[in-house]
DNA sequence: ACAAATATTGCATAAACTTGCAATATTTGC
DNA sequence: GCAAATATTGCAAGTTTATGCAATATTTGT
């Protein structure tokens, strides 16, 4: 028996059952559990299972705790969120798109603003649920499990018969030239009609995300109207920003 | 079970209802309340959820410092999930009202099906995520606090459009004569249409609701497929529904 | 305030992990 | 092809972790 095989034989069935445990395989594979150890040590070392007490668990099983990811930066993010969260007024109808800076935005809407939320992100309407004032309105479609928010034409139908007040565009990348990118070509469609369905377009960005690019375009500089970093709105990296759009 | 299965069932519990009863999950998880204790407390030291007297709440839920006590017949509504996950095959199109024994059988669906599920139902969605073989199509709409699915015409729009081959249709009561009955006439339009839109209905539904009524009608008792309980298909207590429907 | 439910603490036991080591395989350099 | 170097594997001793139980304390609902 090739090591080669029994990794093969343990990430199957990983992906079949979400874990495995130790002496199950080590029973199946008839070698020791010392080596089956060793196994998923290295397996877990090359980033294709989760080593835990006892077996392993696949890496994706608990794909919500993307919310996890990024901690570092939810300081930052808190921040943008902050000033973000101050642009509602009672009675507006806001577009929220996807992405860990909007899920805190929509943490930190106050209980008692009454604004209705159009989203297609699962985690955000999630979040606005506990809130009593806040109508939600999921915008329906395929889910895209990475960033579990709908995608696809389903979506863009819903949003072209759409006039929000406001919308928060969670982004990949701005750049002051090139614009607004993002990597996934479908999430670039959704954003695209989220922008057009929106009267004002707020983009809430760490400072990391400016002045880099990805490879495909959203939209121009011209159509966002609010950027939002934790940066102050004078800091000189801001600076090309700042005949174009409003910075907070 | 793996100490992190266990807290993926805890913090998808947390999620779904935005609480959980300590002894609930001991009794789901077939392990000690210390155990489920103790794996709360980590969880919380990562900041996963909130620990409180009685079990834990989600973070967002932080102003309600309480837990309500709930009765759920999760027993009951695991052995009808079981039951109801057989009768699903690689390739079908799903569809799935709202409610806790739905929840229940998305959570057993096993992670090897191939199938693709639509759903007005946010936890469910929710549920569903971390399945990698599922795709999940949520059906959009405004959604109803109480019962975490989406109402009005929207859902009914994109019913219209769908012929799912099995649908699991979560109900309120169901009578020999009278049919299946609901109290909230918004709903009830839904699953009107979610019937419409599937070859097989099938109603999952534990024993205190048989024999029970509600305001408004759904259907009648011909328009169901198959009715599952936990009890056993030959009980007296199913027998005015033998002739027309399926039991399981 | 009291009874019932839940939490804490300490402890016991079993299971799982770590580490070092020796016996075999396998690969490498010449 | 062969010896040396390197990897692999199983084992054993000692350590850590996981889990349930029991006695006691705290919290909660009425």
């Amino acid at each position: 028996m090739l090591k080669e095989e029994r990794h093969q034989v343990i990430l199957n069935e990983v992906r079949i059952h979400n874990k495995v445990l130790l002496a199950d395989i080590a029973e199946i594979l008839k070698v020791s559990p010392d080596t089956v150890r060793r196994d998923i040590k290295e397996l877990h070392d090359d980033n294709k299972l989760k080593r835990v007490h006892g077996g392993a668990i696949s890496l994706g099983f608990n794909h919500y705790s993307y919310v996890n990811r990024e901690i570092y930066s939810l300081e930052k993010k808190s921040q943008i969120a902050e000033k973000a969260v101050s642009l509602l007024k009672d009675g507006q109808v806001v577009l929220l798109s996807g992405g860990t800076t909007n899920l805190e935005i929509s943490r930190l809407i106050p209980p008692h603003l009454k604004i209705t939320c159009f989203t297609p992100s699962l985690p955000i309407a999630v979040q606005l649920l506990p809130k009593p004032n806040i109508d939600i309105i999921f915008i329906g479609g395929k889910i895209n499990k990475d960033s579990q928010i709908t995608i696809g034409g389903s979506p863009i139908g819903v949003l072209s018969e759409l006039k929000a007040d406001i919308c928060f565009l969670g982004v990949n990348s701005i750049h002051p030239t090139d614009g607004v990118t993002e990597f996934d070509w479908e999430i670039v469609q959704v954003k695209k009609a989220m922008i057009k369905a929106s009267k004002k377009v707020v983009v809430p960005s760490i400072s990391e995300k400016i002045n880099s690019g990805q490879r495909y375009k959203i939209c121009d500089i011209d159509a966002v109207d609010y950027l939002i970093t934790e940066l102050d709105a004078n800091n000189p990296v801001l600076k090309p920003y700042g005949k174009k759009i409003d910075l907070i």
